[in-house]
Formats: C-alpha cells, sequence, structure tokens
DNA sequence: TGACAATTGAGAATGATTATCGTATAATGC
DNA sequence: GCATTATACGATAATCATTCTCAATTGTCA
C-alpha cells in the first residue's frame, strides 16, 4: 500500500470531511462528478488502510464511511434504520477493552441498538 | 410479527444455541439438513426479531448471528480478519450509552479493531 | 524522452441476501 | 374429522453492494 493519495481519493476525502456524517458509496458518488464506481471504492479502501477514515456496518444496508474527526458512538433505530451520531468520549473504553482482550486495539466501535425517540413517539 | 417459532426455526435456534459462537447463515445452512436457504434467513430474521439472537455486521464479509448469552463484545483483526470474543460486561456502559443519546436503547455493541496477537507475532 | 508503475472507468462478475410463487403443512372453527 | 384459512416451505430468479478485469491513460523519475 502506497501511502500517495491520488487526487479523486482527495477529492473522496474532502466530501467526507466537509459532510460531517458518515455517508454510504454510493452518497459519495453521487456527490462527485467524474468518478467511476470502482475509483471510489478503491479510495474509501485506500484511505481506510491509511487510517484517514472509517468503515462502519451499520444495519442490514450498504457500508458507511466517516471522516476520523472525534470520538463518539452510533444509535441505530430498530424501526427506521436512521442512525443518530452520539457525542460520548469512549477513549476509556478502549483502553479498558485494550487491557482486557490481549491483542493490540487500534480503535473500537459502539453501537447502541434501540427505538429512537421520534419511532417512539409513534407508537 | 407473530411469536411463535417453527420448527425449522428451532433447529436454527438450537445450533447457535450450542456452537457458542457467532455463525454465518451459510455456515448455519451447512449444518442443518434438508432446510432451504430462504428459510435459514427467514428464521434468522424472526429469531433477530424476537430478540432470541443478534445479527452482527463485523467486517466486509456476511453478517454473523449469535446466540444472547452474556455480554460480552469483539475483537476484530484487521490484517486476518478473524473475529475474537472477549469476555466484558459492558451493562454499564448501555447504560451511560442510554442516558446521553436519549433515545430508548434495548443493547449495545462493541467492537474493538486493531491487530491480534497472532498477527502481531508474524510481523 | 523513454520506460515502467500506478490509476482510471466501463462493464462484467461475484456473493450475500431477498422476493416470488406454487405447494405443503399447520391452525382454527364447526 | 373435515373444510377453510393462514403460515411456512423450497426452488429459483432477482437484486444490490461491492469487487474484479482489462485496456487505456496518466504520472514518475532516471
Amino acid at each position: 500500500m502506497s501511502a500517495r493519495i491520488s487526487a479523486h481519493a482527495k477529492t473522496v476525502l474532502n466530501v467526507l470531511a466537509e459532510k460531517r456524517c458518515h455517508l454510504t458509496a454510493e452518497e459519495i458518488l453521487e456527490s462527485v462528478d467524474g468518478i467511476g464506481t470502482a475509483t471510489v471504492y478503491r479510495a474509501l479502501d485506500h484511505l481506510t488502510e491509511l487510517g484517514m477514515i472509517r468503515r462502519l456496518s451499520l444495519g442490514k444496508k450498504s457500508a458507511v464511511y466517516e471522516y476520523i474527526r472525534d470520538s463518539h458512538m452510533h444509535f441505530v433505530c430498530s424501526r427506521c434504520s436512521k442512525v443518530y451520531d452520539v457525542q460520548a468520549d469512549l477513549s476509556g473504553m478502549i483502553r479498558e477493552a485494550s487491557k482486557i482482550c490481549g491483542h493490540h486495539v487500534n480503535w473500537g466501535e459502539v453501537t447502541a441498538h434501540g427505538l429512537c425517540s421520534a419511532c417512539l413517539a409513534e407508537e
């Protein structure tokens, strides 16, 4: 893996950095212009390997990618499938996990599942 | 959704309960006999909705399912993609998350990513 | 400039999951 | 027990995200 970042990969990175949220490959594909599908997927893989973005599998659908900014967790509604960002400092938990599990932990992913307040109100 | 569990769904549930680990739909399909693909997927969906098993998207490949037993987290090696179970009581964290996020949290999923000790040794 | 490596896009291929649909089985009312 | 209805089933087609292939283009650097 080379550490070089092609112009197209930079564009993809900028999209993720500017829209401050998780996007699917398809959403990224729509917001850039004149970049092919394979190239977007390749850029996402490359940036993930470089540790500049993260890939998350939150639901049954496509994976989402997000620019690494601050430590936060996700809440996924089991009913409407909407994903919410939840600000929470996970560093202590990651450190803890690292100690327990006996492997070298780079980062941690915390996802809460349940019923979001909007869906709860409807019921 | 009916709360009834068909004979085939019971078989699927038993497989997950006996092998005490996360299995893909395909692995389950292989270890049962005379149950069609669609039926296994239907059973997995149904059991997930009933809250008897959990669906996890841990890597880039297929989803895995696990019988709900105790609270633990997962470690996924970024190099070999192997998944390790890590015993850790997450209840405190879930409670915390519930408070912060303002939604109704049913369960939480914690996944650590990094280099497993086996891969670390090889490098 | 020339040679070799890396990147690209179009489209085919893959692989997991879901939908369809005719049949089989189970549940319910009588 | 029998008729009626709802559910579950399997085979297979369809879908959809993602990856692969490959020829063409572009970038790198001596």
